[in-house]
DNA sequence: TTAAGACTAGTTGTAGGACAACTATTGACT
DNA sequence: AGTCAATAGTTGTCCTACAACTAGTCTTAA
């Protein structure tokens, strides 16, 4: 139970944890598809919190889609198979996303440069000035295979050398969680694009028609931290949105 | 207070209630973007509800992205802009998006015809024979200009005669308000297609580029409802996702 | 004067117990 | 067989209390 306390060094709240697990325990198939799980009294009694953990835990899940709590009867697990897990509206890496989806993730680094920022990036980025900021051109490999191309700038500014030094090789996630700073939030816009500027390599499609995901990382003071273009070729990644009232 | 308990004949609950009516006062620009709004212990005066109520609708705003929760400080107005109220996270017709937007929504019926359902939307809508269903072409519009094409199956089967007539004219989702059964929750993708086949009139794309919205809507007891294929044509209408952690 | 540290009021997070509202099942009765 | 009442179980809301944290104010020492 402490997937996310690893990432944050026990940091995280009670509650996190708590979601956290019963969101692995539910991804596990501890429960099938409909089935009733462990009402909030049992689950604060194994646990050992309060009931109003398991609630707050229990009601993130539900936001998140992957249950469904009626009230007076109990807690049951949505049928919506694998797809949720792999949706876009928890903010993941690429790699977190496509090892969920049961590939083998990697990065093709075809750029990676620190230089001053365009008037674009200081606009997405609200800077100033034309700071360095970094920026990469890289694929994004499913199983040794291109399944999109990411275009991203990264405000530098607050991070140490080290760091950014790391990030120029490795996954820029995995770099901001060693400093436990990674972003908890974007602001994502969609588009369907024709570009024949996009993308290198025998993979490219032919017809030029990519899903651009243009992006915006906040970090927790709400400083944003990175502005990323990514273009997905279609059909080699499914793009999930689940939507609530 | 009452947004949701129109809706709902009072049978929302109450943490529903609350959630809607600070949603309605941010969006009414009661409280700046940054701005600390009231403590929990304050608002639950006002209301006259517990901390705990008050607590659980605050939760949903900070999921919908609309405030954020600090341990130990208080909670604040995020600084989204207009872009977060309608974003594709919140599941809403495409007519009250629009009308979020600032447009005058509108409809233009091109077809609505009640067949047996094909075999992709007898897979689609779980169903076990080729039912009747209602099947919808329209232009959706916004201040009279055309901006997606949308192509809708709606399963039938347990619903009103009148209801389904009043379809083939107005609002889907506005004739399911009226038994009170709207879709809580909608699974859609999102692709980026080309295609020579979709769409009608003169406003229509040249390039024949779209941006598909592919979605099933389910009702409260997991059936689904609905097939939609929605595209929108690139450019006239901002696709935004909120990814939180 | 300045900077570091202790103190404090205010706020969110968690706890425990109680009851209300609702659901699904059982059993009695017609 | 069908209807209705009773009931046990579950989630929704309330109350009170305290822990954990934040952002200031104030004190103190260099």
């Amino acid at each position: 139970m402490n997937t996310s306390a690893e990432q944050f060094g026990g940091r995280a709240s009670l509650t996190r944890r708590i979601s956290d697990d019963i969101r692995r325990r539910i991804l596990a198939k501890e429960w099938s598809p409909g089935a009733k799980i462990h009402s909030e009294s049992e689950l604060s009694a194994t646990y050992k919190v309060s009931r109003v953990t398991v609630r707050t835990a229990l009601k993130t899940l539900e936001y998140q889609g992957l249950v469904d709590i009626r009230h007076g009867s109990g807690t049951y697990v949505n049928d919506f198979g694998r797809s949720i897990p792999t949706g876009l509206n928890e903010l993941r890496s690429m790699s977190e996303t496509i090892s969920e989806l049961g590939y083998d993730p990697g990065m093709e680094y075809k750029m990676a440069d620190i230089r001053p920022a365009t008037k674009i990036e200081i606009e997405k980025l609200q800077l100033d000035a034309p700071d360095p900021v970094l920026y990469l051109e890289r694929a994004v490999l499913a199983d040794g295979k291109a399944v999109a191309f990411s275009y991203d700038t990264i405000n530098i500014s607050s991070l140490p050398e080290d760091v950014v030094e790391q990030m120029k090789k490795g996954s820029v996630f995995a770099s901001l969680d060693t400093i436990n700073s990674r972003p908890i939030r974007s602001l994502a816009e969609v588009d369907a694009v024709i570009d024949k500027q996009i993308g290198w390599g025998e993979e490219r499609p032919t017809n030029d028609l990519f899903l651009l995901l243009q992006q915006i990382h906040y970090a927790g003071d709400g400083e944003p931290m990175m502005y990323s273009k990514t273009y997905f070729m279609e059909g080699r990644f499914q793009f999930l949105i689940l939507r609530t009232r």
